[in-house]
DNA sequence: GATGAATGAGTGTTCATTCAT
DNA sequence: CATGAATGAACACTCATTCAT
């Protein structure tokens, strides 16, 4: 046997980002797909059981890597507002970084394919951040208030500024992005 | 001749809205809308050049009607931050009253139809919106940051807490909403 | 009762012809043709009993106007082939002058839709023409061949050179149109 | 994978041309060829870029067929009426032969897709037939006018005279064959 | 007489997926 | 493993025609 051309799975991933990205979910067909990934239509269904699945693991693919992007230099040590604004900036740089992922994972999650995904699953990777929120919490140092509601003045304004789509007139740097972490700071901090 | 019976392109509107919640914006088809709304597909063809028409259009009207809820109450003689709050609270109101327009325009506003939109033409309807940010800018209440940060910490966490499908585990009542707003107040107040 | 209005079905001829020369009678709809005459589609259905009626009708009026410009300056008691070169002249005069109806007539003629005339109505209009070679045949003028040899070696050639779509390099003028008929006099005098 | 099966796309192009001949070019939609034919209207989306391409190319394919038909027993040095009376012959010979495919080929270049087509790539094929009449010219054997109006009279009373349709009492046999290109022949002799 | 609204049936085309090689 | 051929079902949209006014 044979073993899967890595290299080829590869090419399908980048193309089903690439696409959604330039023509939408709605418009993303398997065999303009395999066009753009130069294989067979019939290649796909060997990685992927079938669109929905090659859709959903290209999502959670680029989950698990925001997630390993926001812990770099984590460190739990540190005083807890340092370690929320590293958190920050590995987000705006894993947007930079890798835009057209960025860009496939917000379609997707405001999508009707989100349903489809065990969210569990995902938030496990998550985890280091959730527990960052509880020991504020317990510190006293941030609000006392549902996970939701913090991560809606943290995790969406991040999300927002770093569309470029949604937000066409701001730039982003490092001074933006410092301005921008002391508002999202000021809404939860106690 | 025969009079265009205003009821079908209600049941038009009813149906596109309905179908995209629960099948999402890719699974949307005319004829399925054609059926859900009981009139024939070349029907809407009557009411709308073609399919994008319709989803613009039923997304223009969804938005109008949200500016329209939004400046109920509204009056730039109260204090700044009575002002902001009612916008806040007819926000709550709106996606609680019509949650399945709000979240049609949720899954619209992150589609690839998005760009095929007149932003200014909406942005319009939102202008009162824009100028009470701008005097509290002036007035120094609010700090000075470009006006797309203050919509990331104010606007977007309240789609975000309002939209059920995002946030599961949050009940949404006076006490939560109001506990949200002081995190939002907190994020964009001097 | 109000009256037909001639002008509205002079209107929806003229727009049929103009449409079916510009993309062709597989394209040419009845709501196109009412878009271009600026009628009602249902208009239409007032003055013809549907669409082949239409088509055919007008088919028809064209072939009798054709036969009554070919009859114009006949003279039975002229030599034999003076008056078929009149035929002749009047056939291109027609050709040119109505150069819409012309091609109608020749796209018509050999669609599916020619079956469905009474092509013995028509040859009546044409009789006289008919008459001509039967005593041109019996005054031992012209070959004594079936009629729809003698035509289409008379009627044909002409359709054809002067059909713009067919033959566009060949300039039509009295010269070439007096030469053509050289050949089409030499094809069947004895 | 599976290797492209050629008798589908005969099936194909016969579907076309018998549906062509039974209910007209404006009748013929793809599902109904693809009925006929015994495949899937996708399949002939395989063979076809669209429908237009597949009438486009299956009429240069019997062109292709009629000039090499044409073209048989073709010897240059033989009599020059010679040679006319065996293009004739073999002209005939085909519109017997292929009666369906003779018929579609008129329909074809009477309608609106005729104009789609390269028809400098087709004249390639007849190439040798106008070699012959230009020699006829320099040798002033037949008379000095233009190819088209040379060609009115040889190639469009023949296929008049073959169509079945146009000239529905005139029985074709070798006599009557003979008899026409008798008139052909003083058409555009010297 | 004249109209635009309304429609079921159809259009050409693409879809996600499977099959044979 | 990898492929292009093959397909039934669906797609967005237009058709010829009728209806109510």
């Amino acid at each position: 046997m044979r073993i899967k051309d890595e290299s080829k799975q590869k090419a399908i991933i980048n193309a089903t980002v690439k696409l959604v990205n330039e023509i939408g979910f709605a418009a993303c067909s398997v065999s303009k797909i395999a066009d753009l990934a130069n294989v067979s239509p019939a290649t796909i269904y060997i990685y992927y059981k079938n669109k929905e699945d090659l859709l959903i693991s290209t999502f959670i693919e680029i989950k698990k890597m925001l997630s390993e992007t926001l812990l770099v230099n984590f460190d739990k040590n540190r005083p807890f507002r340092d370690i929320l604004k590293t958190f920050w900036d590995n987000g705006f740089r894993f947007s930079a970084k890798y835009h057209d992922l960025y860009l496939y994972m917000e379609q997707f999650a405001n999508s009707a394919f989100n349903d489809l995904v065990n969210h569990d699953e995902i938030d496990k990777h998550f985890a280091p951040f959730f527990e960052v929120l509880k020991r504020g919490i317990e510190q006293k140092v941030i609000k006392d208030v549902p996970f939701e509601m913090l991560t809606a003045f943290i995790f969406y304004p991040m999300m927002i500024l770093a569309n470029s789509k949604q937000c066409k007139n701001l730039t982003l740097n490092s001074e933006t992005i410092d301005k921008a972490f002391s508002l999202a700071w000021d809404a939860i901090r106690l």
